[in-house]
DNA sequence: CCCTGATTCGC
DNA sequence: GCGAATCAGG
């Protein structure tokens, strides 16, 4: 593949919406991510067009010049303290999601019914021998994250993803990919809180298991009992 | 490990 | 001009 006009037209705007070069790369096709950057250079635009997030390199300090004296040293020198106006989002409080609380003793007990059917808990966490964890407390405060309600789903696949949710990577928010499953688990108002960051189903934002809890035919939703 | 962009350098 | 290999970082 060669860069054409159109392929280079695509290449800028993409870049300048602020997609990756491994993204361009994957969309343009025929090409890597490292022919994506080194267009991006070589078309003089690896500064995304973005105004500035943070200016890192002070252009000039513009320290007195010191007519006599020697300037050996320009010590403290002061940040540039640009208050970045254009990041920063509200962080949308949730219409508080009321119900969340999971029947875990159910859960538990549909689990051990199931038991047979799904994978055998094999896993056991290598990490942390028998530390005092001081796990903490969940404060009965604030409305815990939109965890599926124990009788709003396939009671099957519900024992499916507690199964699951054992083996999950636990990864951090920051950690999450395109290829990371991003279901919460736990209260994000605590450090019991992670996302499951299993391998993804193919195109969606989950993996297998809670793909088949978080998207269900209008038809198995319609009229469930309460 | 996954990923990011930056740079180098033979082609 | 091109982009793989490499580097530096998260």
């Amino acid at each position: 593949m060669s860069w054409t006009d159109e392929r280079v037209e695509l290449l800028k705007k993409m870049w300048n919406e602020g997609h990756s070069a491994s993204q361009i790369a994957k969309e343009l096709g025929g090409v890597t991510r490292n022919a994506v950057i080194g267009k991006v250079h070589r078309l003089g635009l690896s500064n995304r067009n973005a105004p500035e997030t943070e200016a890192k390199a002070e252009p000039k300090p513009v320290v007195t010049p010191d007519p006599k004296g020697a300037i050996e040293d320009v010590p403290p020198v002061q940040t540039p303290a640009s208050p970045p106006p254009s990041a920063v989002k509200p962080a949308q409080p949730k219409p508080a999601v009321e119900t969340p609380v999971v029947d875990l003793a159910k859960a538990k007990a549909e689990r051990a019914a199931a038991a047979g059917t799904t994978s055998a808990p094999e896993e056991q966490e290598e990490d942390e021998p028998e530390v005092y964890t001081p796990r903490a407390i969940i404060p009965a405060g604030q409305p815990l994250p939109p965890q599926p309600s124990a009788n709003e789903i396939d009671p099957e696949a519900l024992a499916t993803v507690r199964e699951v949710e054992k083996t999950a990577r636990k990864l951090s928010l920051l950690e999450l990919t395109e290829r990371t499953c991003k279901w919460p688990i736990g209260d994000p108002a605590t450090e019991d809180f992670w996302f499951c960051g299993l391998p993804v189903k193919a195109g969606k934002p989950y993996c297998e298991a809670h793909v088949s809890v978080a998207f269900q035919p209008m038809s198995s939703r319609r009229d469930r009992k309460r």
